[in-house]
DNA sequence: TAAATGTTTTTTGTATACAATATCTATTGA
DNA sequence: TCAATAGATATTGTATACAAAAAACATTTA
């Protein structure tokens, strides 16, 4: 039987910003109005403190003393950062998925990558978005370790790496996942989790380059 | 010139508490008295929330809906989840060191371990857990990764798996220490992430054992 | 015109009050 | 003696008021 929902006015600010800044409707460096805020919201300051102070932990908003809280926005060098944690840490999930995740997850994640034939329209690229966004999820879902499960759910670098779509072509990082799907039908760990890293270290690249050509001019 | 520190009351009472947690005066599970607390620190309580807030945010603390904050406590499945969580991270970040570390900050790395002579003395183990606690450190601000190095300053996760001493013994851990110095002087990022994951899955492992030894009773 | 100064307005950061809820304690009945 | 209930106490979660600081605006001076 599931539990009766008793949450606190400050929790569902806090969903209700997490959604506001996916939707965009919060937008990245943009300064937050408390007073406008908590009135649109028609709740008191003190819960909506607590949010912003909840987000700004998990790295969604950012703080800056006497000037009041800003979404929080990644700069290009940032976004490198970004990427490589992600490969980090997703590689690592992947090895822990060929120690513990079960046949039936695995031919799940299998699934994701069913039945795409190239060139993609548009609606079938689309539903490639969707599918590596799903596939990334699963991956650390069934890699049995609660802690990457709670971080991607909660922190501001995981869930922000993610929003934006895709940085490479389908073309190119479709045989990347089915190197990585059999890697996890072989069970072999050790490989998964080296493709996982090659793979987002090539997405880091086409940030790194953007960065690279900056560069020049500054010097 | 140095900035004149104009801190806001929430910053100094959240650092006070990341103290009074790093330093056990509060301990795992540890409820949390908000009036208490507030009138220890001598402030009132909504700068106190706010600290708490955002020390739930970066898992310091977990709040539960109607009793407060808790200090977070990890049961012996979340520790195998930190090292995981670790290993992915610090190797990571031995990776980029070997990528974009200067001789010099190599040759620091290096010297960490540098004059350690087995079997360790009491003063020398105790050495040799400080040199441990610092490599590791340095390893992640040389990676020239921001957010890495951002997440090993403010996320409890990093800081209590760094908390407790040694999980194992220095005679096993020195020669791994040495392999992946070598592997750094190599600058072979391959290697030296591999190294440092093993490392880290090792010390996962004890925890993992101690965990298997209770489950066949909850059977 | 543009920079510097002074004034007003806005917004933040903090304290405090209070109602709702949870926790603890005492009492009753089996 | 123990469990169940009712009452008292403590603590949380929320609203509100206000001082201090920042930002915006107007005014003066070069």
């Amino acid at each position: 039987m599931s539990k009766i929902e008793n949450k606190i006015l400050t929790d569902l600010v806090y969903e209700k910003l997490k959604v506001m800044i996916d939707d965009g409707v919060l937008i990245p460096g943009q300064k937050i109005n408390k007073l406008e805020l908590s009135q649109m919201l028609g709740v008191s300051q003190t819960p909506l403190n607590d949010a912003l102070s909840r987000l700004a932990g998990e790295k969604f908003l950012e703080q800056r003393s006497r000037q009041g809280y800003f979404v929080r926005a990644f700069s290009d060098e940032e976004l490198v950062a970004l990427f490589e944690m992600r490969g980090a840490l997703e590689g690592m999930a992947i090895r822990l998925c060929c120690e513990n995740a079960t046949a039936d997850q695995i031919e799940e994640l299998s699934d994701c990558f069913e039945g795409f034939i190239f060139p993609l329209n548009d609606k079938s690229y689309m539903e490639y978005v969707h599918a590596d966004k799903t596939f990334h999820e699963k991956l650390i879902r069934y890699s049995g370790n609660p802690i990457l499960w709670e971080l991607s759910r909660t922190s501001g670098y995981m869930i922000k790496s993610n929003m934006k779509g895709l940085t490479r072509p389908p073309e190119e990082t479709y045989p990347e996942h089915m190197a990585m799907i059999q890697a996890l039908k072989d069970h072999d760990g050790d490989k998964a989790q080296q493709l996982m890293i090659q793979h987002h270290l090539r997405s880091r690249n086409v940030f790194r380059s953007k960065l690279k050509k900056k560069e020049p001019n500054i010097r």
